[in-house]
DNA sequence: ATAAACCTTGGAGTAAACTCTAGGGTCAAG
DNA sequence: CTTGACCCTAGAGTTTACTCCAAGGTTTAT
């Protein structure tokens, strides 16, 4: 049985933070003191810990909500309940990576371009190819 | 010369989004008529240009500020001021690239493990996995 | 003269996941 | 009995890039 203060520092989490994650169903204290201090189990705690192992694997709260619902009515779900989750994930996950690498290959071609010297931004190649309708790189950055 | 309205329609975009661009310093209508209207000119719209290619290569708005404070002084500027710009983006792209792939690994370990069948969840690796201290997946679902 | 299609301002709402503040109760030690 | 370390609630603030709303002025066409 811990005290807020004790759980977060346990997991190196604020007290909000926690308080937050209640407020969004996804951990609830299993009681409350008479004082009205939330107290957590061990069964808590571990709850936490998933929640804390699935945030770090990129699942956003409201997925981690869904795992949790399956998980604690494990015995009338199927494993394609718990895939569906995590395949969707990915495909969310695969999605924005694509997006940055699109963004990775066009400010690589953009830096390689330009020389980073002390030369004047005048003849910048990267300032051109922004201002180029179709973000076109002419040559490199040669300042004659 | 362009008022708003005609302006958004040309880049396909929200006429609040420009008035938005403007609060944010970002794009300044050279003019104002005399019964309020803001008038765009054809240098506005090129900057307007300018700030849609940039965004479409995953500048943020406050990157782009940057941007085109330098390219309004070109003149007193370096290939280097702009490089550096670029290559601090190019590096939090990396970054976020690297912290996705993670979450892509995990996610295609867990997703790999797990039959995806009608199974019951009972024995769901990925659940198990989850609330193992390490992620840890003990075997392939086979359910017996 | 009146409707449709413009334009203006100021301010609120959205998502996500916290984080912080104010104002106040609780508890153990010295 | 007071100090310090806890705990409580309700609500506001943060970030980014818009998007929408209300209430009203302007223009153009019929
Ligand atoms: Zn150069
Ligand atoms: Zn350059
Ligand atoms: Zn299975
Ligand atoms: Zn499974």
């Amino acid at each position: 049985m811990y005290r807020i203060g004790e759980l977060a520092k346990q997991y190196d989490i604020n007290t909000d933070t926690l308080r937050y994650y209640e407020k969004e169903g996804l951990l609830v204290p299993s009681s409350i003191a008479s004082n009205g201090y939330r107290i957590y189990s061990s069964a808590d705690a571990k709850t936490l810990g998933v929640i804390l192992r699935a945030k770090a694997i990129g699942f956003s709260l409201s997925d981690i909500k869904t795992l949790l619902s399956i998980e604690v009515d494990k015995a009338n779900k199927e494993c394609l309940d718990v895939k569906l989750v995590v395949d969707d994930k990915l495909a969310q996950v695969n999605a924005k990576i694509e997006e940055l690498q699109t963004f990775q290959r066009s400010l690589k071609r953009l830096s390689d371009a330009c020389c980073g010297g002390h030369e004047s931004a005048q003849d910048c190649t990267i300032l051109q190819a922004l201002e180029s309708e179709s973000l076109t790189i002419l040559s490199e950055c040669h300042h004659d």
